[in-house]
RNA sequence: GCGCCCGUAGCUCAGUCGGAUAGAGCAAUCGCCUUCUAAGCGAUCGGUCGCAGGUUCGAAUCCUGCCGGGCGUGCCA
């Protein structure tokens, strides 16, 4: 078992140690973890086992022994040195030199050693999430960006994706906004998003029955005046919704001028929301739209069909689901008959896993409908809506991120107290990255110096969007974090343009050097060079970067982009060491492309990297 | 009431399936542009991993109970 057949150390490492553990052990090869992890401390070598402290007891046998035993027993010509046991039963573990060069030489080519998951299904992400006549605003960010680097990095891996926008096209806050544009008398193709927007909260405003307050004011003693105020609210605010729902039937009943007033309402909100996914290099088109309505005609087949299959029952005029595990129903058809979003998002399900073929469905939505999603999943899994065609059972998966607050940490809102828009959040960003790349631009030794007006800002925007991105995405996504624009473009540190920076100063190197640097990142520019890897930082570097293929296959299971962007910090921090410790330009033959070569790998696992979080790569800052 | 999420350095956060001395960045202090981009690099300072038990060869990590903060919870989406 001489030549290791994958760039990845650690997938070697596992399946020669496998082998071992099954022979000393007795046991099937697939029963014995290897435990095979980095080490902590360079003085351990390059991996550790720490299988054998944990099989060892139930074995009957001491652990250093059983290390020893593992260590006799294993076959690791031309991947690594004789492993040393150390404290209560380590193995660790440093690679051979040559082993490392001929595994990055192997990783580099168009694949950077990603290795495809050849699966018959595809995956469905759905993402962005927004209501028609509504501005988007911070938790829309989330959605969006985290929902497209999820999709990115399975498009990497070689899978179909589906990116689906589950608009609020459809119910009733859209048929009170209808209403409320009527009424003013409102111009719909001259409309901006800002009027909808407008139109959209006086209707909410107006239809939101305040009965409590009433019931309170009543038993609080409350002046016979102020009653009378609140009761005339409640009553105008029924016959708002009283109103709304006759709208909402003629809509839904396809009254001709309604539906096309509902989709001119559609048409200026998507116009916006796809300006917005454009500004934030997010892959997000038409072609990606599926409102609510899309479902409107298989809601009462959802609701027949549990009905029939015993699941759902009829509870005070409503029909709910019940769940043998918790007394929280279900409801998926209130008693005047309507449906309810659990009822579309059943249909969603069942559509995204047997029509769209997906094994995976990922929900990027609000970790406060943590609840919601339960209550849906669980449904479909007892129905059988989780089968796929070939009655493989579908992974639903709702991936819920946290609230983005404010300096005071309450969800961030405006000084007026207004929902912070995106758009006005993106524009000071780039407006900060446009700002800080044209005043370096004037140094006459920067590298921007002299570039036009165009470039400048091309750069500018990819810097200050790179960094409201990476803040985003290298956090837990299930955190709630304060946004803070100072500390996400002070572009210091762990930050997205740190990333580029280090991206552009490599690229630079080679442009030095006279290499052509092809714009593709799949094409290696020195794919024939002997890569010699005698310094320490030239040696940590390569297996920093040959942990790449790990790393994406890894996010694609925790579906935790934080681990990629901690990890090309890593590949950042490598590379700096090696930029300390060792001359690429004024290095002689053959280190000189030896070393190229390694600057041309890090530039591509960067800029490769940086194009799964959805984060431009740009030659010069 | 019940359920879920969170609590790690002054601040913002990592910490992989339980692994060796808990790590980054910011802030602070001190160095480094005559050498491949100083948006950088090095060094110093900084810890009762919320508290208390338990499991284990080994716990920030798993279990139980408490404290503190947030969120959700039958006819909105």
């Amino acid at each position: 078992m001489p030549i290791p057949t994958s760039t990845d150390p650690v997938r070697e490492l596992d399946h020669r140690f496998r082998l071992a553990i099954s022979e000393v052990l007795g046991i099937v090869p697939e029963a014995c973890d290897p435990q095979i992890r980095p080490s902590g401390d360079p003085r351990h070598g390059d991996y550790q086992s720490n299988a054998a402290m944990a099989l060892a007891k139930a074995n009957g046998l001491k652990p250093r022994d059983l290390a020893d035993r593992i260590v006799a027993a294993v076959d690791l010509t031309g991947l690594a040195e004789v492993p040393e046991v150390a404290g209560p039963g380590f193995i660790n573990i440093r690679l051979e030199m040559g082993a490392i060069a001929s595994m990055l030489a192997s990783m580099d080519d168009a694949s950077l050693g990603v290795v495809r998951q050849n699966r018959p299904h595809g995956v469905t992400v759905d993402l962005c999430g927004v209501n028609v006549a509504k501005q988007m605003h911070v938790g829309h960010l989330r959605a969006t960006i985290i929902g497209d680097c999820i999709a990115r990095v399975f498009e990497r891996l070689g899978r179909r994706v589906h990116r689906e926008n589950h608009l609020g096209d459809w119910g009733l806050p859209i048929a009170m906004t209808l209403v409320a544009l009527q009424e003013a008398g409102a111009n719909l193709d001259t409309i901006t998003l800002a009027d909808l927007n407008a139109a959209y909260r006086s209707a909410q405003a107006s239809g939101n029955a305040d009965e409590k307050g009433l019931a309170a004011a009543i038993a609080n003693g409350c002046g016979p005046h102020r009653i009378a105020e609140l009761e005339a609210q409640n009553h105008d605010a029924r016959a708002a919704v009283a109103q709304a729902k006759a709208t909402l039937l003629k809509l839904q009943a396809g009254d001709i001028e309604l539906v096309r007033d509902w989709k001119k309402i559609i048409e200026c909100t998507m116009r916006e929301v796809f300006e917005t996914a454009v500004t934030l290099n997010v892959v997000l088109g038409p072609e990606h739209s599926r409102g609510e309505s899309f479902y409107r005609d298989r809601l009462s087949t959802v609701v027949e069909d549990f009905m029939e299959s015993g699941l759902a029952s009829e509870d005070d005029g409503a029909i709910v689901v019940k769940y043998p595990d918790r007394d929280r129903p279900m409801l998926i058809r209130k008693s005047d008959g309507g449906f309810l979003y659990a009822t579309t998002d059943l249909a969603a399900v069942r559509f995204r896993v047997q029509e769209l073929d997906s094994e995976r469905v990922i929900y990027v939505v609000d970790a406060r409908q943590r609840d919601h999603f339960k209550d849906v999943f669980d449904a479909c899994r007892m129905i059988g809506w989780d089968r796929t065609s070939d009655g493989e059972r579908a992974e639903l998966v709702h991936l819920g991120f946290g609230a983005v607050l404010g300096p005071d940490k309450r969800p961030l809102k405006t000084r007026s107290g207004e929902n912070v828009t995106l758009a006005s959040l993106l524009a000071e960003a780039v407006a900060r990255g446009e700002s800080e790349v044209c005043a370096r631009s004037t140094d006459p030794d920067s590298p921007t110096h002299g570039l036009d007006d165009t470039e400048l800002h091309a750069i500018g925007r990819a810097v200050g969007i790179a960094a409201v991105k990476y803040a985003d995405l290298s956090l837990e996504v299930s955190r709630d974090y304060v946004f803070d624009l100072d500390r996400m473009v002070s572009f210091q540190g762990d930050t997205g343009p740190y990333i580029q920076y280090a991206h552009a100063r490599i690229r630079s190197i080679l442009e030095k050097a006279g290499v052509e640097v092809p714009f593709e990142i799949e094409s290696p520019a020195l794919p024939d060079v002997t890569l010699t890897l005698g310094e320490p930082a030239e040696r940590d570097l390569a297996l920093t970067l040959l942990a790449y293929p790990g790393v994406v296959a890894d996010v694609a299971r925790t579906l935790e982009p934080s681990r990629l962007c901690a990890y090309l910090q890593r590949v950042a921090a490598a590379f700096s060491a090696f930029y300390r410790e060792c001359p690429v330009l004024k290095s002689e033959e053959p280190t000189r492309s030896s070393r190229l070569r390694l600057c041309d790998l890090s530039r591509r696992v960067l800029a490769d990297g940086l194009g799964l979080l959805g984060i431009e790569s740009p030659r010069r800052m």
